[in-house]
DNA sequence: TTGTAGGCGTTATCAA
DNA sequence: TTGATAACGCCTACAA
C-alpha cells in the first residue's frame, strides 16, 4: 500500500454566523416573530411567514438545533448503542430502527462499543449528556452488570435493551426466543441421526448464549441423551477458535458426529478446518451455526443456521420507545417481545436426503 | 415468526434534573465555582474541587453537553455519512476514523443514507443544525451534485470527502487509487491469458466507476484489445443483476473469457450462476470482484478482489479533519490523498497453475 | 398578528 | 480562590 499526497486550491470561508437575531433585525420584525415563521407557528401572518423563510434562505440560516432543544428540554434524538455494526444482524436490526423512527420525525445517534464494555459505558455517559430522549442497546460481551444503567433510568431517561439484555433491569426487552431457536437445531441434528453432538457457545453471562445452551440441552435430553461438560466449549465464538478446537478434536481423535455453534463464525471456523482435512459434511459431521449470516448461504456445502429476523426486532424496539416517548401517562409496566427465530436448513446438517 | 408479549413491573423514575446550580445551592457556592471545579479549571482549591466532585456524583449530576457545547460555542462531535454501514468497506472505514477520533477526545454522530440522495441532504442539515464540527462522507449512487455542500463549507464547517467524492468541490478528499486497481485486475486476467473481458459498473458519475472503468479500459488497449460498448455493463453492482446479466448471456450464447466486476456482488451473482450451468470457473470463464468483501474468500473458487484498505483510509480521513480543526491557522489548500488498493488473487482468475 | 422579557444550563469575563 | 453577570441561540408566555 501506498499512498500520495497532493495539494490545490481552497474555497474561501466566510465566518458569519447567521442567527434569528440578525433576520430579526435585517426584517426589522422581532426574533420571536422570525421564530414563529421559521416553525410555521399558527400565530403569523402568511406573508411575512414566507418573506422570512425566504430571507433565512438568502442568507444561508441554519437552525442550531442546540439551542432550540436546550430551550425545549428535549430534542427529538435517539441513541442506539450495539457491539458491532458491521455484524449482519446488528446492521439490519438498525435499518429496522430507522424504518420507524425517521417517519416519526427523530433522528438515530449510533454507537458501537466493539464489545468493550468502557466504550459502551462511555457511550451511554455521552448519549445522556447529549439529551438524547432515549437509548435502544445491545450490551457488549463483556457486560457483566447494569448498574451504570439504573442512574440514567431513575433520571426518566426510557431505555430499551434488545437481543442481548441484562437480567435484574426493568426495562422494555426485545428478543429473540434463543431458547427455541437452539432447540429447533438441536432437534433437527437429532432428527438427522446425529447423537453425539457438542455446542460451541459464548460466555454465559449472556442471555443469548446462556439460552441457546439451554435449548440445546433441552433438546438433547428430551432425546434421553446426557450432556456431559466435555460438550460444551465456552470460548467458542470466532472463526480461530471454531478452527482452533476442530484442530484439537482432530488431533485427539475426539470428533463428535454434529457441531452446533451458537456463533456462524466460529461453525464456519469449524466447516472450513473439516474441509481442510477431507472430513465429510454432513456425512462424517454435521455443522450448524446461529444467526444466518449471508456467508452461511455460500460456503460448500451451504451451513444449516438460525434466521433471527433482526430487522422485525430493530422496528419493535424503536416502536416499543417511540410510544413511550410519545404516550404522555407514565405507564407503570414494561414490555417483554420475543420473536420466534427460523431455522433455516442447509445441506450442511443433511445426511437424510 | 411469532412475538409474545409479556408485562411485568416498573421501575419508577424520579425526575428531578440536577443542574449545577443545584449543586450550588446545596454547597453553598456559587454556580461558577462548581463549573471550574468540574471542569478541573486550574483557579480553583482542590478540595473545593474534590468536594463538588463528591456531590455531583452523589446526586447523580450529569452535565448538560447542549448547554455546554452552545455556550462554548463547539462540541468535540464529528458528523459521518456514508451509504450503508453494513458494507465491508464502510464499517472498517468507520473503525479506522474512531480509532483516531476517540483518542482526539471527539465523538462521532453516524448516518446511513441507504444510497437515497434525500436522506443524504437531510443527515447533511442535521449535522449541521445540531453544529458538529465537520463532517467525513462518502457520497450515495443518487448524488450528482454537491451544491448542498458548498452552503455549509462557507459556513465554516470542514468536510472531508472519502472514497466517493463529488468534482468540483474544494474539500480534503481521501480516495483509493481505484484506476490503478482496475487497472491491475484487468492486467491479471489477461496475464491470464483471458482475452474478451467484459466489464461489470456502476453509474459513471461516481468517481469509483469511473475510474475503475478507465483503469479497465487502460490496461485493455495496452493489450492492444478494443473496448466495445457491449463489454461494458453500467447498471451491474447488485448480486441480481449480476446473475440477470449472465443469464442473458448464457441463453444469447454471448459469455465472455472473463468478467471483471467493479462490485463483489455483481461478481458473486456471475459466479453463481455459472456454476449452477455447469460452466468451469476459472477454465470456461474467468471472474474478478472489487473491494475484497469478506465472502469471496469463501466462494468456491475462491473470488479475486481488490483489497482497498478501508481502516486506513479513514484513519486518514480522520487524521485530516481533526488536524484542520485542531490547527487554528487557516490554511489555503486542501489535500487529496490516495491509496494504491492491492491485487488479492484467487481461484477464479487463475487460469495458469 | 407582533413584540417584550425571561430562561433553558453552561461558561467566560471581570471584579472582589 | 470565588462570585456576579452576561451571553450562547432559541422558544414561549404574556402583553400590546
Amino acid at each position: 500500500m501506498q499512498s500520495i499526497v497532493q495539494v490545490y486550491y481552497f474555497c474561501p470561508v466566510e465566518n458569519k454566523k447567521v442567527t434569528i437575531h440578525q433576520l430579526a433585525a435585517k426584517l426589522n420584525l422581532s426574533a420571536s416573530t422570525i421564530s414563529r415563521a421559521l416553525s410555521d407557528h399558527p400565530r403569523i401572518g402568511k406573508e411575512t411567514r414566507e418573506l422570512v423563510k425566504r430571507t433565512a434562505e438568502e442568507l444561508n440560516y441554519k437552525p442550531n438545533t442546540l439551542a432550540s432543544n436546550l430551550r425545549k428540554g428535549k430534542g427529538k434524538l435517539i441513541g442506539v448503542i450495539i457491539p458491532r455494526i458491521n455484524r449482519n444482524f446488528f446492521s439490519y436490526a438498525i435499518a429496522g430502527m430507522e424504518s420507524v423512527i425517521n417517519p416519526a420525525g427523530y433522528s438515530l445517534m449510533i454507537c458501537q462499543t466493539n464489545e468493550n464494555v468502557e466504550t459502551e459505558k462511555s457511550s451511554f455517559e455521552n448519549l445522556i449528556n447529549n439529551r438524547v430522549d432515549g437509548i435502544i442497546m445491545s450490551v457488549s460481551i463483556q457486560t457483566t452488570n447494569g448498574d451504570y444503567l439504573q442512574r440514567a433510568l431513575k433520571q426518566g431517561v426510557p431505555i430499551v435493551q434488545f437481543d442481548r439484555v441484562l437480567p435484574n433491569i426493568d426495562v422494555d426487552k426485545v428478543l429473540n426466543d434463543n431458547l427455541s431457536g437452539a432447540y429447533q437445531v438441536t432437534k433437527h441434528l437429532l432428527e438427522q441421526g446425529y447423537r453425539n453432538i457438542v455446542h460451541f457457545t459464548g460466555p454465559l453471562h449472556l442471555n443469548i448464549y446462556a439460552d441457546r445452551l439451554e435449548g440445546y440441552k433441552n433438546a438433547m435430553i428430551e432425546a434421553g441423551i446426557e450432556v456431559t461438560s466435555d460438550m460444551v466449549f465456552e470460548n467458542a465464538l470466532t472463526r480461530e477458535e471454531g478452527e482452533r478446537i476442530v484442530n484439537e478434536m482432530i488431533a485427539a481423535n475426539t470428533l463428535p458426529d454434529a457441531i452446533f455453534a451458537a456463533s456462524d463464525f466460529s461453525a464456519l471456523g469449524a466447516l472450513l478446518t473439516l474441509k481442510k482435512h477431507k472430513i465429510e459434511i454432513p456425512g462424517r459431521v454435521g455443522i450448524a451455526g446461529f444467526a444466518n449470516e449471508p456467508f452461511t448461504e455460500l460456503t460448500e456445502p451451504g451451513m444449516t443456521s438460525v434466521e433471527q429476523h433482526s430487522e422485525e426486532l430493530g422496528k419493535t424496539s424503536a416502536r416499543i420507545l417511540i410510544d413511550r416517548l410519545e404516550s404522555n401517562t407514565k405507564r407503570e409496566l414494561c414490555s417483554l417481545v420475543s420473536f420466534k427465530p427460523k431455522l433455516i436448513i442447509r445441506e450442511s446438517s443433511l445426511r437424510k436426503k
